[in-house]
DNA sequence: TCAGCTTTTGCAACCGATTGCATGAAATAA
DNA sequence: TTATTTCATGCAATCGGTTGCAAAAGCTGA
């Protein structure tokens, strides 16, 4: 390893004070651009490259963001990532990300480890089965910022940054009652997490609204997975009551749905109209193409990112906001019209 | 923001030095157990937490490995992400991820960063149109280990983690001869990278063991987008020639020609048989389901991982190792397997 | 009790950049 | 010419752990 070189070196070798060459690397008013010009020079010369460590170490900020997500692997995560990482890299932040792997546990011990790396603040998304903010007690002790972000926690006081989950729910039901569904069913993930109890909220408020019953079983708690997919099938398949519509809350599964039960002979959407939730690319590509809610993923990352590094910077106080709603919208494709 | 608390405060309110409080708390065999349990306990009393910087600082070592991806948002890359984290965190470290958006400009500035945030080794699958490895140059001259994954440079001296892309074309290509294929047209991505210039390798072997003319103009080369699953088909639909079989080096890519197709009337796999490559999931989920090439996503970001903190650990030497790669096989579906 | 050895602990320098305060130099005003 | 500002730079302490070396403490056997 080659020897690094640091402020001293170039002091020396320009028989000046290591003061006045941090000055000047960090472009400081104090120092003519005459000598500003030689430092630089001289930096450029020898390969210098600035310690980060030293330089947080005295200034206490790491320049660093923590993201905690339930998994990195999936379209909507990996696009709110991609947000956030851009936003990010351009305004000089590096972004630390672990997945909690919908694990709780995790998800404390991931916290734990952003807590020791001193992240300068900490964006969230929770895991499937995340209990109150306990955990993140650290983090507001030490009045590090913190953003929740998809999935939030109820009665956190940090900034959340989400969608209208209620009215993706109603708008997704009732233009499945609009399409004449008379039995809708609705496929859902574990209700504990804001994004899943609202959208079933905005179900029970469609079916309320046309004055249709809700029906307990009619609702399908599952973990999303192809798996869950075939299930739901299998139990309309069975069912004694005629099912019309379905309206999954991600994309995915909804499609699992559509193959399983086209394989069954159903003509979607004339027998069975589906809807489903974040408008995966996948969506469009297969057929018949799945009308789904869009989930602005890329706006959230960066909203998200932008909030937190305007608050690092002093250009705002997240404190003073608790939600950023963002818009989303039904967008209508061929697996839910049917054509008059 | 309350005080923090550092060894120091520790050795004063015990009455010890901080040197042993610090060599306690990294469990050194030179300090006593009942020394340590008491440093531990007070520790834990004042709610110590170690300074990284500090530490990093004195020991020249960050436990953070820089990854420079394409893009965060691909099924491919958030996999092989989800596998490095996993490993990485495990092992405690920490991952920092960020994307050269196909970039080769931000590849650079990427590198610089990870450079100047001096992580302990960097992981790279390079962009679209990245030229030589000049701008690794640092890294390598001061010998911070360096790992190429998926998509990797061709004269590289470093470890490289990768499929065997020639037998994954030669096999998808060989399977469509197989079954029946006279004719078929390649889609494919920059030929600069190698996974993409392998997979055509192999698409030329097995067209010449079965004695088929290789056509120049059978191969489209892409940005492997929806809009170029669109072209491909309408170049198919104007072509002169019958094209009975399709190639693409990308799933989403695939389903796309194959939804297009279908709209036109194309009977799949019995007109156009077509394999895709990845082993996307949506891959199993679409009618017909998709042949495809497997693609070790998780394992391979395991496996980078791993070699990389064996080594920095001391446990290997990647220095000796060019190339390690990993199974992948042909996985045959019903949008290429034409019944008897 | 004491030499000789092992185990435990402490001293103090160090990692590299930052910054409040002081100082010297240059510019301006008196 | 001298007093007063202004501008540019340097001094030295600081951030919080780590570690080579030395010293102290504890233990063994004679």
């Amino acid at each position: 390893m080659s020897k690094e070189i640091t402020i001293y070196d170039i002091a020396i070798s320009l028989n000046i004070s290591p003061a006045t060459v941090s000055r000047a690397l960090n472009n400081h008013d104090a120092i003519s651009s005459n000598t500003k010009a030689l430092i630089n020079a001289k930096a450029e010369e020898l390969g210098y490259r600035s310690n980060k460590f030293a330089s947080n170490l005295r200034k206490q900020k790491t320049n660093t963001i923590g993201v905690i997500v339930p998994r990195l692997n999936s379209t909507l995560m990996s696009t709110i990532l991609a947000g956030m990482e851009k936003v990010a890299n351009e305004a000089g932040y590096n972004l630390l990300i672990t997945q909690s792997l919908e694990s709780f546990k995790k998800e404390i011990s991931n916290v734990k480890t952003m807590f020791n790396s001193r992240v300068d603040g900490l964006m969230v998304s929770v895991s499937y089965d995340t209990e109150g903010y306990e955990h993140f007690k650290s983090f507001i002790d030490k009045k590090i910022p913190l953003i929740f972000f998809d999935r939030t926690l109820d009665k956190s006081e940090c900034l959340n940054i989400v969608i209208d989950n209620i009215k993706g729910g109603y708008d997704a039901t009732k233009h499945l009652l609009e399409q004449g569904c008379k039995n809708i069913i609705h496929v859902t993930g574990n209700l504990k997490r804001n994004v899943y109890a609202d959208r079933l909220k905005g179900y029970k408020q469609a079916l309320e609204e046309f004055e249709m019953p809700f029906k307990e079983e009619n609702v399908f708690v599952t973990d999303l997975t192809t798996e869950a997919g075939r299930t739901v099938v299998k139990a309309i398949k069975e069912s004694q009551e005629i099912i019309d519509g379905i309206f999954v809350t991600n994309d995915f599964c909804a499609v699992t749905c559509m193959g399983e039960l086209k394989k069954l002979g159903y003509s979607i959407p004339n027998d069975i109209a589906i809807v489903g939730f974040n408008n995966d690319p996948l969506t469009e590509i297969i057929t018949p193409s799945l009308s789904t809610v869009y989930y602005p993923g890329k706006e959230m990352g960066e909203i998200a990112a932008k909030s937190m590094i305007n608050h690092l910077n002093g250009l705002m106080d997240i404190g003073h906001t608790n939600y950023i709603v963002l818009k989303s919208e039904l967008i209508i494709r061929d697996s839910s019209e049917r054509k008059v």
